[in-house]
DNA sequence: CTTGAATATACGGAAAAACATATATACACT
DNA sequence: AGTGTATATATGTTTTTCCGTATATTCAAG
């Protein structure tokens, strides 16, 4: 991936907040996203295909939901530039999280990521 | 510094290249930068404005030259993402580095940065 | 105190990004 | 087949960003 990819995928706050929270939640689908940045389906729907795109994430779908996770062939410098990113700034995703956690009824995730 | 307002400062290819090139090179003027990146005057003069108002680099004058380097009081993850993103993409500064290598002449740093 | 070099900023227009709303698709359940 | 839920995409508009050109500022040298 080239730089400037990755550096303008997470110009905006909707991706950046994304990234990291699934950096930190390992995976989610668009629903939970929706709940933990108090965004409508379209604007979380749009902003992750944009980030697929740049391929940032990849997606797997298990019945009615989409499931994204940060894209396992990240290379190391991208990997370690949101690593360090989440891992310095929690407040940051402080309030989406709590969003998250509150959230009644999360959708389970029965079957492996590569079924 | 705000994580978004790290990301968005880097999200335009001639402030990215300006940044790996202030960081592969410790210090440069805005003249320097004209050659390395082959762009107008203005055009770096304005990005390298974004840059210092997001905090992420500082000038200090000689003369008639300003000088601009990385913000010596830039947090670790945002100096890791920057000095990672150099150190595993070099080739994508290479052309930039080899204009600025092959300029005759370049201003002289007589003094030192806090002078 | 004028001239020239280096840099910064102002202004108007062009291009790109983001948005809200509406609609389409895909799946689960009956 | 028919309904409800989750997600994606299309469309037209608004907002933001970027750019070229022109002008202003600051300093050094005569």
């Amino acid at each position: 991936m080239n730089p400037i990819t990755f550096y303008k995928a997470l110009s905006d706050e909707t991706r950046l907040q994304s990234i990291l929270l699934l950096c930190h939640q390992q995976e989610l689908c668009v629903c939970e996203l929706m709940v933990a940045l108090d965004l409508s389906q379209p604007k979380i729907s749009r902003h992750l295909a944009q980030l697929k795109q740049a391929g940032l994430v990849t997606d797997r779908r298990q019945g009615q939901w989409i499931f994204y996770r940060l894209n396992s062939q990240l290379k190391d410098w991208a990997l370690t530039a949101i690593n360090q990113t989440l891992s310095q700034n929690t407040d940051y995703v402080e309030k989406s999280l709590s969003r998250l956690n509150g959230m009644g009824s999360r959708p389970s995730r029965n079957q492996a990521c590569c079924a």
